[in-house]
Parts: C-alpha cells; structure tokens; sequence
DNA sequence: GACTCAGGAGATATTATTGTCTGTTATGGT
DNA sequence: ACCATAACAGACAATAATATCTCCTGAGTC
C-alpha cells in the first residue's frame, strides 16, 4: 500500500547510502545484505537510482554507490520518481470519466485531502531526515511534521 | 499510487451506491456506466463487497444493491479491506530485517507519519462524507480534515 | 597485457493483479 | 409453469510488476 515494491527497496538503498560517511563507496554485495533486496532486483533499481542522477557509480576496484549531492537535497519525491512509473497526475486517480475542477468527481475532495498530503509529505521529507532520525536528531522532523499537518 | 485498482474501484462504486435514495436498487449493469469499470471486473468487486458484508444483493427482476448499512457507518478502510490483499501490518513496510519498536528501521519514524496519516484517514472518513462532498456541504469534512491534521 | 573486481544492460522467468469468458442459481412477472 | 432478469461463481487469459539469469564493459592491480 501506498508506495510500490521498488519504490520501497529504493527508499531503502538510499537511506543506507545517505548514511555512509561521506567519501566512502558502498558496492551492490553490501548493499545486498543491509537492505535484504534481492541481488539481481537491486542492481537494476541501483541502475535507475544512478541514471536518475541521484547516485553517482563507479566501476572496478573500489567501485561502488555513493550519493550524487548532499541528503538534504535528495526529496523523497526524487527517490520515489527514479523508480516508480507514475501515471499521469493530471486525470483523477478514480478515474472518474471526465473529471476536472470544474466537474468534480465525488471522491474528488476527499481523495485531495489525502492525495495532497502524501504528496507534500514526500516533497517535504529529504535523505537527510532520513539520517537524523536514526541518530536520534527528532527536533527539525517534528518541525516538519508541524508545517505538513498545517498544510494538510 | 497508494490504492490498488481494486480498491479505488471499490471506492467508486460505493461512493455511487451511497448516493442512491434509501429504498432503491442499483443493478450491475448501471454501475457499469456510471462507474466505467469493466463490467466482468465490477462483478467481481461487487461479490467482494457483498461478502464483506458491504452491500446487499437480490437476484431477479428489480434485483441489484444497495448498501447494507447506513454510509456514516461505513469506513473507506472497510471499504479498501474488503478488496484488497493485505500484508500482515505488524512487519515494517520497508521489511527492514527485523524492525521492531525497540531497534527501529532508519526510515521507521519518517515512514509512521506518513503511513499513520493514510490509515487515519481511511478509518476516520466515511461514505457519507462522500455524499456529503457532492451534494455540496462541506464544513463537516473541513472539520474532519481540522482533526486529521492535528493527529498526523 | 592478463586478471579480477564491480557496475551496465537486456533477455527471460515468475508472480500478482487485473480483466474476460462461460455457465449457474435465485427472483419476480406473466 | 415458464421465461426474462440479474446476481453468483469460478475457470481462464492478459498484463504489469517483480525477480532472475547471462553476458558485456570499464577500472584498477599485478
């Protein structure tokens, strides 16, 4: 629910990534066994996270993954977008025949209110929380959390 | 994104069954149209809502559905669970190995918010919200949306 | 240059979801 | 009783997402 397979393994790879001392590379093998991807899967999103120009890949002897520009730079959004194949935004997801501003569908209203906030959510939130929350900084993911709920 | 087909189908059809004056029936057949969903599939989503025990159903002639209970009693959440395939919800969605409360995932906390505020909204929205939204009055959803927000 | 390491790329399998088809059963009208 | 209607049921097919396999290319080491 709410994210695909892919984008999930994705959020994974780059939240180990993001947590990597800077300089450092991380190869697929390791990444394997810190994400629990499947090998093979995992090369192909690592390929899409790379062409995507979130990561940065280098080949042969301490080759590896390691992040293309600082966390804090890196949306959530940015993530999700480099693996998943997202319909076009602009038709309603309920698909509702034709159904614009004007027209509304009747879930329309009700699907904003959650459409909106997942969608801000992933705008707001950056690899670099990512990193912060797992080594205990809570105050500016609380901030965040403070401004989606004003938005929503 | 978010939903399942399924389930935004589900989502629609009893959006439209909701907005039916109490009393009447809607065959298949309407829904058909009104709903745009494929008329094999709507039929299958239908016996899933119905077995839920969602929607009722009579054979023959001025057969069809109508809902089994009053929409301010029906929950989107009850609605999505009745189509949908769940994973179990006590493993983290990011299968992280063994993510627990006591040694979280790095994208635990980040993920909670979000995925609290989705459920929230499922278990907090009802169909009559939907119909209420339609017909054009608004304030009791801006109150529902006012309450979401403090809890995301 | 030969060798090894490590990512890149695409073909192929597997699986879940979505969608279609055919027939059956219950209900009411005539 | 018969017939039309409309839901029920499950087998089957198509598709898309997920996962695997095999070979290729570039980079460092000796």
């Amino acid at each position: 629910m709410v994210f695909s397979q892919a984008g999930r393994y994705a959020l994974r790879i780059m939240a180990i990534v993001a947590r990597q001392p800077p300089g450092t590379r991380l190869r697929a093998k390791d990444l394997t066994e810190s994400t629990r991807v499947p090998a093979a899967y995992l090369s192909k999103v690592l390929r899409r996270l790379t062409r995507a120009g979130l990561l940065l890949s280098k080949k042969g002897h301490h080759g590896g993954f390691r992040l293309a520009r600082p966390p804090q730079d890196i949306l959530l959004a940015d993530v999700l977008e480099a693996v998943d194949t997202q319909p076009d935004a602009d038709t309603c997801v309920f698909g509702w025949g034709a159904c614009n501003p004007d027209d509304p569908c009747p879930l329309h209203p009700l699907w904003n209110s959650l459409s909106g906030a997942v969608v801000h959510w992933t705008e707001s939130a950056t690899l670099a929380e990512v990193e912060g929350v797992a080594v205990g900084i809570d105050t500016p993911r609380a901030a965040l959390r403070a401004e989606r709920a004003e938005q929503l």
